[in-house]
DNA sequence: GGGGATCAGGACAGTTTCGGTCCGCATCCC
DNA sequence: GGGATGCGGACCGAAACTGTCCTGATCCCC
């Protein structure tokens, strides 16, 4: 038993829990002399990890930001808080960085204690966003093709096609791809015996199945999910005129989910994509400034439901 | 220098990184023979994290779920995602995790290589929620304010009072505490002389001053903030009528965010907390039920200038 | 400027651990 | 049965580790 290992860990996490530590403390956590201590730190040095030292009264050890991440040692809490924030981030709308995501995610859901996943459940289904009372994509989903993906193994899963039809598809999964809001899989289709992607809000019950398979030769994921994809990301395509400056609007409209251009004369065209309508009136409407609709016509309808079931509630 | 310390910690990165491995594969890795790989993989499990192992054709080491969390190892990717995932869930309103989800961000901040920090913080700029266009609290300050704890160190910050004073407080800060939707800080204000709690969404600039100082008694902070807490954590109380039955508006309505209650003949009632009456207004309209407002009525004054608006963009 | 707290690290010696090599065995799947 | 894989005991020389000195460096506060 590497007794001088273990102790480097804990030294690592000390040091994680409580930015400032002296020496003597260290060594009475750890058991050790002081010396020790040092030559433990010197090891942490070695590894990478950049242990600031500062010397005199109220000085001590710190662990500082280097140029590689050191292993995070998270208690259960922060555990149970990582792995929610990252469910919410994968699952949701969050821009950019939903593969990392869903790749740490299944790094933790890997080595999760049973007691806390547990936990997990329990807050995401007190949390789901009022926004999308129905979860656009499930985590679990997500993570079990991760997982399946990296072992690799061939996985399985119910899938909903557009025309409703339902069947069990079995597949050696190849690359997870975001795309506009949505998720896909790239995989080969082991009963169609040809390369298929998947939206991954129509499956359900994904797993792996344990058969690990060789990867074959596989085109390139981003390019042929982007060609498989004939419809447009979005549904609805808005465009509106608003009685304010490009800049003034700007700064309430993150750039991520409209474009916002001059229109002259102190108005601005702002132009975004949405499945939801009503989510886009309401939030174009709350801006305050008065808005024209210039497309599509069914935003038009969208406001006018939208308002006249507010001057219904009002009255 | 400890060759083999560092092999363990590969070891259990690499089994992080993908589900399955067998032993030559880890040999090869590693630069050892497989007879070491075994010796490292149990030290792994005299540390008690449960590497499971399948004998045959196909199978391999394999991390399991242990226990314990084992020191989790990120790539830069997954940091950053990581990061902004907390990010947002600590700034945000995610009910529950937040506190354990600030102390995450707190150690990985402190250890987050600069260039990783930059994209963090690019990442979050593009992608404040069209919801909160004005972030409710910054997690800059919450990071800051949990590092000056946990030290314990000094802490000064700009605060702006209620009636609109604003001034620079120097403070020996003690507890956070989520209550509400808010954020607060319990500190001994050293200019004051005494006990005081303060909002974050009222700082800026907060900032550990590397002044260390020796805890003193405190009174139990969550109960010391709920009695300086005198108005109400939301500025509003919502309370409407739905013409649908508790069941199904509760499966619209997340139970943190709102209470529902039957009311006979098919109706419920509606309660929820609110600072944006809009938000209210636009979410308990959507749900596509009729509605009534019972109080307050400043909700039927935002609902009927919403609906006008709308009916104004929509003709 | 002095004293206290703190980190830094060399040298030595005894003990422990480590890692490679060589084996025989247990599983699992085809 | 054969092949791939994991399991672990025994042995031995080399290497690493730890504690115990001891001497310096800094830094801060009085």
């Amino acid at each position: 038993m590497g007794d001088t290992t273990q102790r480097v860990l804990s030294l690592l996490n000390l040091l994680q829990q409580r930015p400032v530590w002296t020496g003597t403390e260290l060594a009475e956590r750890l058991g050790v002399t002081t010396r020790s201590v040092r030559r433990d730190v010197e090891r942490l040095r070695a590894l990478g990890y950049p242990v600031r030292a500062e010397h005199g009264t109220g000085g001590g050890y710190q662990l500082g930001a280097g140029k590689a991440l050191p292993p995070l040692l998270l208690d259960d809490e922060e555990a149970v808080a990582v792995a929610v924030s990252l469910r919410l981030a994968a699952g949701g709308t969050v821009a950019g960085l939903g593969e990392a995501a869903v790749r740490s995610l299944a790094k933790l859901d890997q080595v999760l204690p049973a007691r806390l996943r547990a936990e997990v459940k329990g807050v995401i289904d007190a949390t789901v966003s009022l926004d999308s009372p129905v979860t656009p994509v499930d985590a679990d989903v997500l993570v079990a093709l991760a997982r399946a993906i990296r072992t690799p193994e061939r996985a399985t899963f119910d899938y909903t096609k557009a025309d409703g039809d339902r069947s069990e598809r079995r597949v050696e999964p190849y690359r997870l791809v975001a795309a506009g809001r949505r998720w896909y899989l790239m995989a080969w289709d082991l009963d169609r015996d040809d390369w298929r992607t998947f939206r991954l809000d129509r499956m359900a019950a994904a797993r792996g199945t344990g058969w690990r398979f060789k990867p074959r030769e596989a085109p390139d994921a981003v390019e042929f999910v982007r060609a498989s994809i004939t419809q447009a990301p979005y549904r609805f395509v808005a465009k509106v005129r608003i009685a304010a400056s490009a800049n003034e609007v700007a700064q309430f409209v993150p750039s991520t989910m409209a474009v916002v251009e001059p229109d002259g004369d102190g108005h601005s065209i702002l132009t975004a994509g949405a499945d939801d309508l009503d989510y886009i009136a309401y939030h174009v409407v709350r801006l305050g400034w008065p808005v024209t609709v210039i497309e599509p016509p069914e935003l038009r309808d969208a406001m006018r439901r939208l308002g006249e079931r507010l001057a219904a509630a009002s009255s």
